[in-house]
DNA sequence: AACCCGTGGCA
DNA sequence: TTGCCAAGGGT
């Protein structure tokens, strides 16, 4: 167990890819921790996306709020239009009760140990575990899909997911070292990112080639092991882009919970086989060509979408008006955006 | 436990 | 086009 744990740290410490919010190998050695925050917006921004996807968000977001307390003091608003295009909106939601609760409860400092984080809005198992190693250097044990790829593999264990998750953690947590636990919880997820790769892994180039079970078998590249997902039904709706005569546009924000919630949107119908149309203004709505088309994690959405210029005195029966220099696109989530792109062609304002 | 919740890149 | 996948959490 100690040699494959030193194995993989002497990798990483050649191969420890550069992150902001990271601190490299040497220097965490010299004893030099990242800042909690940073970490844990990035850990928050990571969960089921991409680096490439985080970098500027994380960057934006440091510049525009470079504390746990600025963030606390927020604006929902500023956070939600911040968030916008990055998904899973409830994470942004439960970034600012988390905030809050910091200040609120720890004084602004983020808690230091797996359990105390585990209490917190948007942190669960996996967020706990990676604050606790990365930026508080507690001998935790991460495990998100990287790591679980990787012990299929280094076991050749073939339950399939969920079902192999507990098991997938205990050797997890058995290789996790008592030195240095921060370095080799980011050098497990490294490894899994860049060598033990859901397809083509670079099995030739890798540190733990030679204990791997699943590379001796010959069976890497079919592990882990899944059940299988139905497939995504396709669902229809009308959205409705009205403006006024002097630019405004009528838009809405969408209730707490579910799907975008909290976010700016346009109004509209439900979501469903067959949309019974809803108007959310009296006028004279012109039914678009174009249909707005995006996936979600479980369905599939058409947008019919239809506008209308209406006039300054109407007063709509839902949504609010928003003043033209006030509102900008990239406040909307992506589905929301599509319509806009496609509608305001047509609602151009002088 | 099973389901809900975004987005963009990739083969 | 379709399905898979990415540093998961909440309910």
């Amino acid at each position: 167990m100690r040699e494959l744990s030193a194995s993989l740290l002497e990798w990483y410490d050649q191969h420890a890819r550069i992150m902001p919010w990271r601190t490299a190998p040497a220097d965490r050695k010299a004893g030099v921790l990242p800042d909690p925050y940073a970490v844990w917006l990035s850990e928050v921004m990571l969960q089921q996306t991409t680096v490439a996807a985080v970098r500027e968000y994380h960057r934006k977001f440091l510049q525009l709020w470079p504390t746990v307390t600025a963030l606390a003091q927020a604006e929902d608003a500023d956070i939600m239009a911040a968030w916008a295009g990055l998904g899973y909106y409830a994470r942004a939601r439960n970034l600012l009760k988390c905030a809050r609760q910091v200040v609120a409860d720890h004084h602004g400092q983020f808690p230091d140990t797996y359990e105390a984080l585990l209490t917190l809005p948007g942190i669960g198992p996996y967020t706990a575990a990676a604050i606790a190693a990365i930026a508080f250097d507690r001998p935790e044990t991460v495990v998100d899909g990287n790591v679980e790829r990787v012990m299929a593999r280094l076991y050749d264990i073939h339950t399939p997911l969920p079902a192999a998750k507990p098991a997938l953690t205990a050797q997890a947590s058995a290789l996790t070292p008592d030195k240095r636990p921060g370095d080799y919880a980011q050098a497990v997820m490294d490894l899994g990112a860049t060598i033990c790769t859901p397809r083509n892994p670079a099995c030739g180039i890798c540190p733990w080639r030679d204990p791997c079970a699943a590379r001796r078998a010959g069976t890497a590249a079919e592990l882990p092991k899944k059940t299988p997902k139905k497939k995504t039904p396709t669902r229809r709706g009308i959205a409705y882009v009205a403006r006024r005569a002097d630019g405004a546009w009528l838009l809405e924000t969408r209730p707490e919970t579910g799907l975008l919630g909290g976010m700016l949107g346009w109004p509209g119908t439900d979501w469903g086989d067959a949309p019974t149309p809803a108007p959310p203004i009296a006028a004279d709505w012109t039914m678009l060509d174009a249909e707005a088309r995006h996936t979600f994690t479980h369905f599939h959405l058409r947008l019919q979408i239809m506008t209308a210029r209406v006039a300054q005195t109407c007063v709509p029966a839902r949504g609010q008006f928003i003043a033209a220099g006030e509102f900008s696109p990239s406040a909307l989530p992506t589905a929301m955006r599509k319509v806009y792109d496609l509608a305001a062609v047509t609602l151009r304002h002088d």
